[in-house]
This record gives C-alpha cells, structure tokens and sequence, in this order.
DNA sequence: AATGAATGAGAGTTCATTCAT
DNA sequence: GATGAATGAACTCTCATTCAT
C-alpha cells in the first residue's frame, strides 16, 4: 500500500487528485474507479497498488481534506488578539479554504453517507481543539459563562458549515460581507462576556477594530489537530 | 403514477413507509429496490407503479419528511409568547422529531449526496419562513439589528443541524439539559435585542446561576410533540 | 377474441388503429402494449379481451395492411387495357398506398423479424396472382419468353419495393417523374416481347400512350388474392 | 472500445462471430447478450469492453458484414467483359455468398427494424457504385438511355434482394439455373441498348432456345467466390 | 511498478400477461 | 365489456476487484 519509490508517491498523489476532482464533480457511488484512473492517466490495476478499496481511497481522501483545512484554519488565527477574533480568523479560512476548492465541502459531506466514521472522525477532530479554546475562553471570563463548550463548539461548526452551504456552495462567488458582518455581531453577541459597545452592535463594521478593547489575547492554539 | 383506486394508495404508501425504514437503515446506494419491495411485501414491478425511478422514490420521500417536520415545528411555536420562544420552542420540536425518527435525518443528509437539488428545495423552504419572521423580530427590536436575516436564519439551522447530529445521532437518548440549556442561552445572547436581565448579562454569573436563568422551559406546550 | 357486441368491434378497431400508429413509430419489440392501450385509450386489460397476444394483434395487423393494399392494387389495374399496363398502374397504386400511410411499409418489413411465417404468407399471397398474370402474358405473347414466372413476379416485387423504399421513406413527397418513367422504360424493356418503338425507347414519357400500341388486352384479374 | 493487445483482439473477434451466430439463429431482440457470450465463452462483462451497447454490437457486425459482401461482389465482378456481365457476376456472388451464410441476409434484414440507419447505409453505400458503373454504361451506348441511375441500381438490388430471399430462403440449395436464366434474361432486355440478338428478341423464339443464349455463363472465373 | 483483460455478481428497470372487481 | 393493480421473470448494463504479463 505505502509506495518505496519516488515514483511510486507520485502516482499515488496523482491518484488522490484524481479522486478529488472525480468524488468532487459525480459522488462516491456515481463515480467509478475507473473514471478516477482515467483521470489520474494509470492503468486500471494501478490503483490497487496504492488503495486497498475503493472506500480506503475515499477515506484517505477526506482525512487528507481535514488535515489540510485543519492547518489552514489553525495558521488563520495563530497572529489574533484575542478568542474571538481567533474565531472569526477561522471563520474566514474556512470560507476562503471551500471557495478555493469547493469539491471538498462535497467530498466532506458525501461521507456522512459512504463512512459515517469518517465523517464523525473528522468533526470530532476539529471538535476537540475548539471545544478546549472554548472553555478556557470561558474559564478566563472573554466568554460567557457556557458550561458545555463541546455543545457551543458544535453550535458554531454547524453555524459555518450552513453559511458555507448557502453563500458558497449554492452562489457563485466569496461570502457576502453583509452577511460576515451579521455572522460577526452574531458571535460577538453570543459569545463575549462584555456587551458590545456601540459600534459592533450596529453591526455596520467589520470584525476588527471593536474586539481589540476585550483585552485579554487568546491563548491561541489548541484550536486544531 | 398516481394511483386511481383506494388499493392503488394504499399500495402506494407501503411502499413509501417501506423505503424509509431501509434507506434509513442502510444508504440510498446500498439498499436495492429488492430490499424495498421485500419489506412492503410487494412484487418487484409493482414499485414502479408508484415511482419513475429510485431516485424518484428517495425524492418523494424526502419532501414528505420536509412536509411533516415543518409541520411539527410549525405548531410547536403556534402559542410562544415571543420570538424568541418560538425559536425555541421549534429547536425542541426538531430534536424530538429527531428523537422519533433518527432515520429522518439520517434520510435528509443522503439527499445531499443523491440529490443536491432536493436538499437545497428542503432547507430553502425552512429557510424561507425563518427569514421573514427574524426580519419582522428585527424590525420589531425584538432582535438585535441584522442586516442580512437570511443569513440568520441558515446560521440558526446549521447550529440545530449539528447538535442534532451531535447528541442524538452519535449519541442515543436526548438532548442533554445542559446542552439544551447552553443553547438557549446562545440564542437569547445572539438574538436579543435587550441584554438578558438577571445574572447572564453580568460577567460574574459565571458559576452556574446564570444558566438556570437561561434555560427558561418554552412556555407552552406542543413544543414536545 | 371475437367481440360479439358493436361496441367491443368499435373498441378491437380503436386498438388495431392505435397498434398501427404505434408499431409505425417505433417497432414491434420497442413498443409497448401499454403505449397501444394508452393511445387507443383503453385500459390495460382490455388488449387481451381482443388480442391473444402482442404477437397476435401484430399478425392481424399485418394481415390486415395486405388485404388493404391487395385490394387498391387489384383495383387500380381493372380497367388497364394491357397486361404491361396493369402492372404500371399497380405500381402507382403500390406508391400512393405507402405515401398515404408509410407506417403500413415499415410495419410490414418488421415481420420479416418479427414473425417470418406472415411475412412470407404477405408476398406468398400477392405473388400467386403475379405469377399467373405474368405466365398468360407470356403465353400470349404479349411478354417475353420467360420460363419461370414466379421468379419474374418476385423481381417485379423487389424492384418495387426498393424503389418505394429508397423514394418514399428515405425521402418526402411522392415518387420523382424521372424515377417513375426509368421504372416503365425498365419494365417496358424487359417484359414486353415486342421492341418498343421509338419515343418510348428514349423514356422521355410516362407511361400510356406508347403501349397501347401492343394490342392484346390484359386479361386482368388474377393478380390478387 | 478498441482492443489494444492481442489477446484483447482476438476476444473481440470471437464476440463477433458469436453474435453473427446468435443473431443469425435467433433475433435482435430475442437474443440476448448471454447468449453471445456463452456461446463467445467469455463472461458477461467482458461484451462491454468491446462493445458500447448491444446495439453497437449489431452495428459493427451489419457493417462489417456488408464490407465483406461488397468486396466478394466487387471481386466477381473484376475480370468481366461488359458491364451487363458485370452486372451477371455480381448477382452470383450475392446469391453465393447468401447461401454461405444465410445468417446475413437475415441479420441486415433485421437491420432495417432495428437500426434503420445502418440499413440505409448499407445500401446506400452498394448503391452509390451501382449508380456510376450504370451511368457510365448509359454515357458509352451500352446500356439504354435511363435518365436516373440510381433508380435502376435500387431496382437492380431489389430484384436481387426478392429472388435471394424467395430462392434461398423460404428453400433450401442454390438458385435454380431456370431462375437464374430469367434474370439473366430479364436483366439484358432491360439493359442492353442494342435489341439481343438471336431468338430471344423476336417474338417467335418462344419455346426455349432463347434463354439457353442469354444464360451466358459469366467469362471468367471469380463469379463463384 | 505498471497495466489491460477478464469477470460475475448484482443492480435498476421493463413488460407481457393475469386477475379481481 | 372494461379496468387498473399486480407480478416476476428476464433483460441490459455497471463495476470493484483480480490476475497474468
């Protein structure tokens, strides 16, 4: 399974993009092996070099999907100066990561009905850094006092993962701004500890230069992998 | 299609309730046509009396889940005394619907990769009502001042959608209270206009007072059922 | 099978009509009994109160279409005043019929497929006529000394045939002058013991007057059925 | 769809001639594509490499089927003195090669229901030669003056096509000398330019010298193979 | 390492026909 | 006489996977 040669990782990662674009564009089940090898330019036996199965292929796929976007998210708000804005950095990763490839938010959902573990496997791995962030964002009073971070975690995975759906997937171009902003005020409101002052709640900004005043800086980390 | 006799129907709907406990049970791409008929104790030809296709099958019955759950949801916030309530109040009704039927859910997430478009027509359809009625809590200064209502209104779904998926799905029994109740306060934090009276508002309440203040049980009944 | 009420003979016509239409526009094995049924506007079963089989009703039909074009041919050379001109006046009659209804030729060829036994019973049947036509014709000197006759009627047949196939199904409109002519001037040549004389040899008419000239009068009759 | 190692070519071939087999015994539609493969010997899957569809299939072996037809005609044809021997040779390596395999004449009358493309295009493609070898033997004097080659190659194929079916069909063995003397016959009147000679042009040769004249045996060899 | 050939199980779908009403 | 429901056998076609080269 694992390649020895040069060669050999080459054809395996010209395999998995292969698979991208093909599980992104038809589905899991629509899609066959052989489309994928067609597209990757192998011979049809090549495949079962480097993937025990069709759904090994699919698997490997959707973890490597998670890893990369982990990554970018958590390089998103590695610089914030506080939880919250740390959120919102991530926010725009992930926006900004499906908008480069939307055949991954596909790919993502597709495996809520070819491996459910997977898919399982994935929003826990993202759940656990966000759910630790959460709490001790709480623990530190930058948060409200939520008593089951893993539940707000959830709430806001879920809160992105629509908007993601609705302003990228079904409409062609980045998220509107109106609607960042809306989704700013809507954590700022929901999370922060401190009212806002006036200019965030009119909600006619951005996310910037409101936040800087919750003096506290995220503890940043722990967010992902 | 459409049956003529009173046989017809009934025919007709074995079959529909037969293909919701296996596309349930299995996937709409693992289970087979065979396995449908087999459980409504109908001949092989005879699904094809009622449906195009298995595509189309799976595309009815989709609608039909949208239909009843919205119904549900509908009259459980008929007597909320306020916005507010009623958002929750249809949170409720959506985990209990759940509850009832996890296969519901699990139904509506393939749509996503059988069909995409039914999927989209589900949610927009939610979305639709969810939009006007935030806008008018708006307008009202029941609610804080978003500018985009839509996007509200997906970003309301989403977080339902996840916890959904969280502690029902991966989970058996129901909604933990402390999730509930952290839900709740979100919302109410998210949403109105007012900030919360009593203890949430204040940074101190961070103990657990505040929540018990939050986790108001929507007034009326109906929200259950 | 046989209906015994006005009514059941009015319904049995309705489904040999629409079996027509239907087997003219697509072919035996593509068309359905359920698309004859829907056409004739009839209920599924009752196809079967008429029609042993789909089979069955095939074989009527073109059994049908035989007697029907039995009898123009028949007519139209009734009062042809030579054996050559019969011939060409049942070619003009062979023409028009396919014009009026190309479905009839289409129909007749499937049963070269579809059932071989009334397929060769069609042309058995328009042969035997020929074939004694053309053996009195030779007999009395008005053809050529051909031995075998039946063979003659086949080629008549096949010419035929061929040119309605190549000029009235291939093409729109009725059969091009030029073509018809080159038919007689062929026909002419080929059966008629005397050589033509001048004007017809240069086929640069149709067909009449030149051959009245060969004085014998057609015995007519005995070319169908 | 193309083979593209031996071993791949010759399974392709045996498919082939499996189905001339099948299709020739059976029909289009009642065959099915297990019986090809049984009798191939080959596995149900392994049709599909080669072929597009069933229907492909029939295609690949109609046109390749009139290829080689074309070809033996052509051949016969080579070394013949005139254009009516021409004609002569032709027709007996048409019937030869019908009584070799009567599978394909079946087959491509077949075609004319299943595919009535392929059909036309097979006979289309017979004509057009016909047409030009005709036309030019109007131009040079040696045969009568018709105005619409075409016309006379379709009767010309017709009358073949009815004696073929009538002789070594519907009856077993090769076409009897009488039949073949009356299309010889009816052939040269209908061609030539120049009246026969000897009996057979004068009316009072009626008895049976005059076929024995026109029965010339095609000169050379070829005609038969 | 790479490949194209081969496979057979199994899928969705169609349809002539029967039957109860 | 007429009908719509029901059926199951049969069909074409797909595809993940194996294997010899």
């Amino acid at each position: 399974m694992e390649p020895v040669t040069d060669r050999g990782w080459a054809t395996r990662q010209r395999l998995l993009t292969a698979a991208e674009r093909v599980f992104g564009e038809q589905d899991y089940f629509r899609a066959s092996i052989g489309d994928i090898v067609r597209e990757a330019g192998v011979g049809q036996g090549t495949f079962y070099l480097y993937f025990k199965s069709k759904l090994d292929c699919f698997r490997e796929l959707v973890r490597w999907l998670g890893h990369e976007l982990r990554a970018e998210v958590k390089q998103a708000g590695a610089r914030a100066p506080s939880r919250i804005e740390v959120e919102l950095a991530g926010f725009r990763a992930f926006f900004a990561f499906i908008e480069r490839h939307r055949q991954a938010y596909r790919i993502v959902k597709q495996a809520e009905t070819v491996d459910p573990a997977v898919y399982r496997e994935y929003y826990e791995r993202f759940a656990e850094g966000y759910r630790d962030a959460i709490a001790a964002a709480v623990d530190r009073r930058e948060y409200a006092p939520y008593r089951h971070p893993e539940a707000v975690a959830y709430m806001l995975m879920g809160l992105g993962d629509f908007l993601g759906m609705r302003y990228l997937l079904w409409q062609e171009g980045p998220v509107p701004d109106a609607v960042f902003a809306d989704l700013a005020l809507f954590l700022r409101r929901a999370l922060l500890a401190e009212p806002l002052d006036g200019a965030a709640a009119r909600a006619d900004g951005h996310s910037t230069p409101a936040v800087a005043a919750s003096a506290v800086p995220a503890t940043a980390g722990g967010d992902t992998e």
